[in-house]
RNA sequence: GCCGGAGUGGCGGAACUGGCAGACGCGCACGACUCAAACUCGUGUUCCCUGACGGGAUUGUGGGUUCAAGUCCCACCUUCGGCACCA
């Protein structure tokens, strides 16, 4: 017998496969299709651990899927923009391109030392102009069909990274960049933006979709949908004549009305000069100047003390002509409903927390039903939502539950107001003033504006001779020559865009781009996309679930709607692995010095060895701290695969009994069927440990005799196809060895047989009162009388009841007696 | 503060209809092989009491439902993630 050295058997596999095409997926309508799809990596260096974590268990399910008949695809490629290739590149002073095609060269050949059954003739890479093109050409059809715009305002801006940022790559209470931890700024400047909160609502409808509970909480917090109301407040006249003006708030609570007792505008309000008052004009002022100075970090503290100014001029409450004070105050942001609100402080904590700082009159519309009346002079705490409407006009004496509706009802009939829906989920700004990423295909002429590039001049190639070191401007924009362009209309000298794009937006279709890679006459060849669209299985890290996985859906929705996709979703099932933590159980970090090499481990133990630790050492989903020498144990499990296989030690045919050979048959074919469950619900530790117990089973069946017989035969058939996806290197070694036929890999998955599941005589445990006394054996058909009495019987038993009748028995589904005396 | 996940042996974890808690593996202990070690193989391994037979306790804590709870309900604690002056 040969020993297992995996390094001989996986290359050699590697390159068979290689050449056979094995795993070339093509269109093929006699089989059901699967399309498999990993989030596709960052070239930034190393595959690290974490790589091997989100792709080998997705691996192993699209064998597994293979196996059951389906054609599968399973693609692979690079989202090769971006920043951390780029600041790796600055540091080490190498051009960002050519950077990253060293990387990604490095990185294929990691990732060919997974054994994966990648098809790379469909590889992208997101960098190459003839992918760029594509993404050029979806922004240039997002902004004809007004999904793409322009505008000025105030954005995130990180310091370090030199660059905008969308609002969500701005993390945490301190408000830091995503990328580098740096808390970000905020600065004026022109943007491009797409217009996702156009798809707000729909985005919330998760109808059809086989993804994880939690991300769809995620995403539905983040778009944070809202119900209230709109209403429109107009200002009083004052000595200084400054009435006639109107503004329009936005509340959840309109129920509370009657209950305002004055209005906050945000600092940044257009009609804060309009509306104070030469008396409070110093004040106002100094205090507008206060808060811009302020970062967001400051302002936006939910434990700040609340602090504001009055303007000097008044509104009218339009539900009783009440005259209200308009003050101004920083917890009103401007990003949010319309900058404007009205406050009730019996009924919102920030608003009672203000009016008893400044000395305004608290005014109480709902009675709480459980306490004794509340006095809105003397209440020390706001009262939240529940209770009877009190002096609220039309409203009192009912519930606030139906007063919502009925207020809502109310402004409209009057018509001063309206039902409302707001959504925190902000247009997504996609202008990064970085060099390396595909450039916005936007020329800008003096006098027609904004225009697209023409669909013929697409492309926008990035120069390559430029100085391509961040500034906080865009370094397209230092290039003499690259800037200067024709207006399409007018064919006067005109200026290109400089900015590049978001690489959010390369990542958004490259599930497309996969259908067809180097199609040059649209972004995908429709064929294959006929074929393969949606994406039947995703998988990656649950950390996209605010990013990545809202602008894909926001994408293929406003594709959907230009006609150039199908259906209201691109991907059908979602599922999330955890996350690899160092030994110490961080976060792995070069700092830190907790990382563990795969390619080190693969060199060592193997890659199939690693392929099966990583599914085996904790809850795929929940990740856990990597243990060094627990690889050690799934090294020596398949050790023992390949000794029992191929090591006719012991070959003693036909001298054991029929019932050893029935067991052994049993014992398969539920392990079969517990593997082949756990497949499809992304239970990889338990696929390994059910294989793990199955070779324990089969040693002890050998050394009983069994080997030679049918049923041995049978047993290693089966084995080595449910091993073939979670290490098909040595699968394939074992199918061939056996004298089995090429490929393993095209093999068909195995069915359980449920006759030889059954059990002949099943074990009962007998409780009394609930705890473990003794076991009975019964056949597996007996009756639950036969159990009853057989429990009974017992000597245990009879000892505990000591001659006294039982006060119940229960005989439970054939699993389980339990006597209670 | 709000939303979500997770708490099971020394460790990772299993228990998929409320029905034998601790599968599988790591680690550890002992034994076999060896001049010796490593490898490999075998046995044992939740904790406590006991020489043993046995017995008791036990799934973050406290209550509840049930013949029966890791699993269901209520209250709480710890921890990890997300959101947060969002009107």
């Amino acid at each position: 017998m040969s020993d297992y050295i995996p390094q001989e058997i996986e290359s050699k596999w590697q390159a068979k496969w290689e050449v056979d095409g094995l795993y070339h997926a093509d269109i093929d309508e006699s089989k059901p299709k699967h399309y498999a799809l990993t989030m596709l990596p960052y070239p930034s260096g190393d595959l690290h651990i974490g790589h091997w974590y989100a792709f080998i268990p997705s691996d192993a399910h699209a064998r597994f899927m293979r196996m059951n008949g389906y054609n599968v695809m399973l693609p692979i490629g690079f989202d090769a923009f971006g920043l951390p290739a780029e600041n790796a590149a600055i540091k080490e002073g190498i051009h960002p391109m050519k950077r990253t095609y060293e990387n990604i060269e490095r990185m294929r050949s990691q990732l060919r030392s997974m054994g994966a059954m990648w098809d790379w003739r469909r590889e992208a890479i997101s960098s190459n102009p003839e992918y760029y093109k594509w993404t050029q050409w979806f922004f240039i059809q997002l902004y004809k069909h007004g999904l793409a715009y322009r505008k000025l305002s105030p954005v995130d801006f990180c310091p370090h990274c030199n660059t905008t940022l969308a609002r969500e790559q701005v993390w945490g209470e301190d408000r830091h960049c995503e990328r580098c931890g740096t808390p970000v700024i905020k600065k004026n400047l022109s943007q491009w933006f797409f217009k996702t909160t156009a798809y707000a609502e729909e985005l919330l409808n998760y109808e059809g979709m086989d993804w994880p509970e939690r991300v769809k909480v995620l995403q539905t917090n983040w778009i944070g949908r809202s119900e209230g109301a709109l209403v429109n407040f107009k200002t009083v006249p004052t000595g200084d004549d400054k009435g006639g003006e109107s503004f329009e708030i936005f509340t959840t609570r309109p129920d509370t009305l009657w209950g305002v007792t004055f209005m906050v505008l945000s600092p940044e309000h257009p009609l804060v000069d309009k509306l104070t008052t030469t008396e409070h004009k110093a004040e106002v002022e100094a205090y507008k100047a206060q808060a811009a100075r302020q970062s967001d970090i400051d302002r936006e503290a939910a434990d700040k003390e609340k602090t504001g100014v009055f303007t000097g001029s008044y509104a009218i409450n339009p539900v009783n002509g009440d005259k209200t004070p308009i003050w101004i105050a920083d917890y009103v942001l401007m990003t949010y409903g319309t900058g404007a609100i009205m406050a009730v402080p019996a009924h919102d904590q920030r608003d009672f927390e203000f009016a008893r700082k400044y000395g305004i009159e608290v005014r109480v519309v709902i009675q709480p039903n459980d306490t004794a009346s509340v006095d809105g002079a003397t209440m020390t705490t706001w009262i939240p939502a529940s209770g009877t409407m009190v002096n609220s006009g039309p409203l009192t004496g009912t519930s606030a539950d139906e007063a919502f509706h009925a207020a809502v009802i109310f402004v409209t009939e009057k018509g001063f107001g309206k039902g409302s829906i707001n959504y925190k989920l902000r247009d997504w700004l996609i202008s990064r003033q970085r060099y390396w990423g595909a450039p916005i295909p936007m020329i800008y002429c003096e006098k027609d504006g904004w225009n697209p590039v023409p669909d013929t001049e697409l492309p926008v190639l990035l120069p390559e001779d430029v100085a391509w070191k961040p500034t906080g401007e865009s370094p397209l924009k230092l290039n003499p020559t690259w800037k200067q362009a024709k207006c399409p209309i007018c064919g006067e000298p005109a200026e290109r865009e400089t900015d590049t794009m978001d690489t959010f937006m390369c990542s958004s279709w490259y599930h497309l781009r996969y259908l067809s890679p180097h199609y040059d006459k649209g972004p995908f060849d429709p064929k294959e996309y006929d074929y393969w669209m949606p994406v039947d299985t995703y998988t990656g890290g649950i950390e996209h679930a605010n990013m990545h996985l809202i602008y894909t859906r926001f994408f293929h929705k406003a594709l959907r709607d230009m006609g150039i996709t199908e259906g209201s979703e691109p991907m059908i099932q979602l599922r999330n692995q955890g996350m690899v933590l160092g030994e110490d159980n961080e976060k792995m970090s070069k700092s830190r010095g907790n990382v563990v090499a795969p390619d080190e481990l693969v060199e060592r133990y193997g890659a199939d060895a690693v392929r099966s630790y990583l599914m085996f050492f904790a809850r795929w989903d929940m990740g856990a701290p990597w243990n060094s020498s627990g690889i050690d144990g799934t090294v020596r499990w398949l050790r023992r695969v390949w000794a029992l296989v191929i090591d006719p030690v012991q070959a003693t045919p036909g001298t054991c009994s029929d019932e050893t050979r029935r067991i052994l048959r049993r014992r398969v074919h539920q392990i079969l069927k517990r593997v082949t469950r756990d497949f499809k619900q992304f239970e990889f530790n338990t696929i390994v440990s059910g294989l793990m117990e199955l070779l324990n089973e089969m040693t002890k069946a050998r050394e009983a005799g069994v080997y030679g017989t049918p049923e041995w035969n049978e047993a290693v058939d089966i084995y080595l196809r449910m091993l073939a996806p979670v290490a098909p290197h040595i699968a394939e070694e074992l199918w061939a060895q056996t004298g089995r036929k090429y490929s393993i890999h095209n093999q068909t998955w195995p069915a359980v047989d449920e006759e030889a599941v059954k059990e002949g005589e099943i074990t009962i445990p007998v409780q009394i009162n609930g705890k473990l006394r003794d076991r009975v054996i019964v056949p597996a058909d007996a009756s639950e009388e036969n159990i009853r009495s057989a429990a009974l019987a017992s000597e245990t038993v009879q000892k505990f009841l000591g001659g006294k009748p039982p006060k119940k028995v229960i005989v439970a589904q054939k699993k389980l007696v339990n006597i209670v005396v």
